[in-house]
DNA sequence: TATTAGAAAGTAAGTACTCACACAAGTAAT
DNA sequence: ATTACTTGTGTGAGTACTTACTTTCTAATA
């Protein structure tokens, strides 16, 4: 990938991030990165290409997140990380940005990725089973769903400590 | 508030819901209402009025649907009806659209009305607090949390079955 | 008669996207 | 070594069309 192939989807991420993917326009990603717009339909062809290439950047960065996760053997160690996880991210400006970006993403286009998160449901299933809770699977969305619940207010609510959450989410697990 | 108005107001509310604010042009929403598009802007001021409009309705919405809640005294009874009222929403299929909707311009807009769910959250820290639990704020916190993790797949992921996890959770709150 | 609801036809600015062209850098033949 | 040809990166001006919003007009009603 040439130096501004690179330019070009950091503009898009930190537009689309801040205003939205249908407010942002292809000139104003053009002029945020410092090329001509031309150059984003020769590299992504649409603005549809380029979201592509960013909601790609997201699985990627997905799957790396969780491997590390999912190769626990400890099932404490599977809950506390995936609970750490949201702190992780939402501590990291950077990071921040672009996961916000991605939840963003699922909003205005109504797709879930839920088989991005198969692999973590069923690590996170397996660890309750481990620990003797009654309804692992349950168990196990149930958290997905709480980690769901923090990225909102994380993203949204400004201000948001979160962890206090975490921490309290800790502890009644015992992790 | 005239008939136009109103199909004005619900055809606004079918396409921001589907398509989002900013992928909405005014003129497809005169076009779905059947009015001449200035219509929209002698009523409405401008495009972000007629947003306003429909959030302002949401406000009202979401009060009534807490009143009830609220002004239980049984402390088990506000604990099943915010479990509750998340699945009665999601089985209405005008509801959903309705509530949707409120999610998507959270996203969208990034303004996260905390405000609106003050008297939810207290009503719920007093119940907790009378049920003895330990932590009784961040229990309410958490509960909340949930119901945004809860709204985030019934909106965003199609055939989530809602009713298998708010039994689970009336089962361990016990109410 | 004055005010309002409404339609129809505008407007200028913005939209995604295309096109012709320039400038390299590598490759191969002379 | 020079020439010719291809290939990929990049630009800037243009395309047809859409955008939010205005203006001008009419018909009804209080």
């Amino acid at each position: 990938m040439t130096e501004k192939q690179e330019k070009i989807l950091q503009a898009a991420l930190e537009l689309f991030a801040r205003d939205g993917f249908s407010s942002t326009s292809t000139s104003k990603v053009a002029a945020h990165a410092g090329v001509s717009e031309g150059l984003i339909f020769r590299h992504f062809k649409n603005k549809e290409g380029l979201l592509e290439a960013i909601i790609k950047e997201g699985e990627v960065k997905a799957r790396t997140l969780f491997a590390d996760i999912v190769l626990e053997s400890d099932p404490k160690e599977v809950i506390r990380k995936t609970i750490d996880m949201v702190l992780n991210i939402s501590s990291n400006r950077a990071d921040l940005e672009f996961w916000k970006l991605q939840y963003k993403i699922k909003w205005e286009t109504e797709k879930y990725g839920e088989h991005k998160m198969e692999p973590l449901h069923l690590a996170l299933t397996s660890a309750f089973t481990k620990l003797g809770y009654v309804s692992p699977e349950l168990e196990a969305s149930l958290l997905l769903i709480i980690n769901d619940g923090l990225a909102t207010r994380i993203a949204l609510q400004k201000g948001f400590k979160c962890e206090t959450l975490t921490s309290f989410l800790k502890e009644k697990y015992q992790v």
